[in-house]
DNA sequence: CTAGTCCAAATAATCGATTTTTTATAGAAA
DNA sequence: TTTCTATAAAAAATCGATTATTTGGACTAG
């Protein structure tokens, strides 16, 4: 008998924090809601007490705030919250690129340019904006990925999450949008050139970038 | 009648949730342990509910290591990680005290010195120890409170916690310790001077010379 | 002996119901 | 009108019990 696949234990409680991570970051919540715990046990079709546990780890991670006998709320978003976000990520992003350069191997080029590639087409297919944003977030989990700290990637992958719960929510500019596509490439060349200096340069650029449009999840608002 | 004192909303999950974290920084629970639930129940006098919502925050947090159907465990010291600890320590912390020392007030500077008195205090009567430790977190804390950055302010903590398992664990040299409190007074007096550079000079060494050592906590088993 | 299989005990995860606390509303007093 | 109090409804937190999964032998075949 061969051995079969052993269905991954995934429970109720994994399962629930996994989708509800991903609806947070997508938007799916209003900034500043208050959940509704019962509704979202209909809604999800989980028991509570999974439920439960999954909002005490997002409130942990950072994408709930949970105040003692009044529930979970969805944060706010701030202008200065976002500052500061994008700001850490221009430092912390910063030093993993640099050391991600510095360390990286042979088998991390081959990743990268996959993950550039497989970037590229979605850039150009517009209806897959859910496989996109995936690719997206892989590849710049790659691009650090050998920087050598843990923590340092534990920290940057939260700061994307949270970065992200404004960007979803922005309205896209196509020329913007072409300038950040290309910068992927231009990522990846000065990556694989060992140019520490001009990558961090770009990365700082990239992010910087990537804030302005951010900023326009505010537009409607204001 | 006068406003009575509201008993703040302590619920049974955030109590044992603080309790859980303090004793996991102070290394009273084995390093690799698994955590056996109803034992825990029954020693803390909590329902199970809080309890395991309480260990789900807790591994969100990097104190527990949760693994599908298999329960929490408490995580392995090893000598890399304390490695990756103390360098983040070193880039966030001295970042932060750098714009902290930037943006720091004339308040900031009142409570610094308060908070540096309190800790030197403590430094003199060795049968406080809880209370150092309490103290010794507050003033690093002081030190960088206002870099202006909630997100590496949040970072910092949690590195402390982390770098905290390793270093109470380790066995205490008087001499080495004696520089290490009189490094506290340094660097209050290069913050109110204004000092960046030479501020996170010392705050590098100090992390330095504290990694040295917790690196005796793996001392006993080598 | 060494794997491999089966089972019972232990443990983790989940459910349904109960208790506690907050929130919203209506009426009373200032 | 405003502020306070009482209370009912809603929601959060917790409990006790049930279900599902893993773990650690004992047994068996190779």
């Amino acid at each position: 008998m061969g051995i079969f696949e052993r269905k991954e234990g995934v429970t109720a409680t994994s399962w629930i924090y996994d989708t509800l991570r991903q609806d947070l970051v997508n938007g799916r919540f209003t900034a500043g809601e208050k959940l509704a715990i019962s509704a979202l046990k209909q809604q999800y079709g989980v028991g509570l007490s999974p439920l439960r546990e999954a909002l005490n780890r997002l409130s942990a991670y950072g994408l709930l705030i949970q105040e003692n006998q009044r529930g979970f709320r969805v944060p706010r978003l701030a202008r200065d919250e976002l500052d500061d976000i994008a700001d850490m990520r221009c430092a912390l992003e910063g030093m993993a690129l640099e050391r991600a350069i510095q360390r990286g191997d042979a088998e991390w080029e081959s990743e990268l340019l996959a993950a550039a590639h497989r970037l590229k087409r979605a850039d150009e297919a517009p209806e897959m904006a859910e496989a996109w944003e995936r690719l997206h977030t892989q590849f710049h989990r790659t691009l650090v990925s050998p920087c050598g700290s843990p923590w340092l990637l534990r920290f940057i992958e939260q700061l994307h999450d949270q970065f992200d719960r404004y960007r979803r929510l922005a309205p896209g500019d196509p020329e913007v949008r072409r300038v950040l596509d290309a910068q992927h490439g231009e990522l990846v060349d000065l990556a694989l050139a060992r140019d520490v200096k001009a990558a961090r340069a770009l990365m700082d650029d990239h992010i910087k970038r990537s804030y302005e449009v951010a900023l326009g999840s505010f537009a409607r608002k204001l």
